[in-house]
DNA sequence: TCGGAAATGTTATAATGTTTCAAACTTTTC
DNA sequence: GAAAAGTTTGAAACATTATAACATTTCCGA
């Protein structure tokens, strides 16, 4: 898979989008599971940004589209979404966004801007590497590992100090 | 801070209980904050296992107790535990668990039993340092952490296989 | 002992997630 | 190609977790 933009660096977003989808088909072929239109409208709608979305913000723009959806609906699809490898969910947030090493073995750990709420995931061997190895160090056997971390992204440090001056107006951030 | 007993290791647990409200009178008095009877009782209730307790199961304990509270009381409460570093809250549970290393400043790494529910919590120096140089390859400005790691602790791994002969009556470990 | 700050009580409501059962749709099998 | 079996979705109700807003009480220093 291809070199993926930085959610905080301006980039063609549109370009995010058709890959995450392009990748999902492939993958729930290759999987031989069902990427029905609900679950990849969800998709679609959780790839909008790069800013996690909750269950409910979903569940409203499929309401938009016309959908006429319940709770049930949307927490299938994430599920179904999340078992493919499709998209993680930030515990720390209640909420979800796509994955942007579908279809790779790894271990997520996610870069949570509280500035513009948007999200990086990364692999970092040397870290899942340090997780394995504390957990070995106490016999524990490892299954799932939620690795979440809230800060400023390079791009919301440097606002920082013009913030107060400004009239505060959001975050900055890609759609 | 002496040593602490392993979770899933039988252990005399009044010991755990009685450390921690110690040293919470301790680390209160010392930060000139409030430990007042509420607050005390919510960090007992929370300490009287190391399975991690929900909200609203304090909750429920308090008006045992013939406490007459409402969910904010005991929310208060646990911001409050949680701000001086006295409980943790496991964003993958939605539950509180007693700080094991209360006083210290520290990175809270937490290994959580999904066969007794047990939590350990830990300091891995190894891990921190690998997730502070991730970040900073990032130009990240980390402020807060969330890790969080489901898995098996030795004694259910253990006790795996006998499970399917049993009657499976839910967990062992310690109250 | 009084006045302000901190803590708690109280009611209501918001946000998030699940259970259950029925209906529709797919795929398999005969 | 029709029946059976499995999967997905619809729909209503409900359960759980968390917060808002405002009144009251308690604490502690001046």
């Amino acid at each position: 898979m291809s070199a993926r933009a930085l959610p905080y660096r301006p980039h063609n977003h549109d370009t995010c989008v058709t890959q995450a989808l392009t990748d999902a088909r492939t993958i729930c072929q290759d999987r031989n599971v069902r990427l029905t239109p609900t679950r990849e409208r969800v998709l679609e709608l959780i790839w909008q940004s790069h800013k996690p979305l909750g269950a409910y913000d979903v569940l409203a723009q499929l309401s938009d589209d016309g959908h006429n959806a319940a709770p049930p609906t949307v927490y299938r699809a994430l599920d179904f979404l999340q078992q493919n490898g499709l998209v993680h969910r930030i515990a720390s947030l209640n909420a979800f966004i796509g994955c942007t090493h579908a279809g790779e073995h790894h271990t997520g750990m996610f870069l949570i801007c509280q500035g513009c709420g948007n999200v990086l995931e990364l692999t970092a061997p040397s870290v899942s590497g340090a997780i394995k190895a504390a957990a070995e160090a106490e016999s524990f056997a490892l299954d799932d590992v939620t690795l979440e971390i809230a800060g400023l992204c390079p791009r919301c440090q440097s606002e920082q100090g013009e913030r107060v001056e400004e009239g505060e107006t959001g975050a900055p951030g890609n759609e």
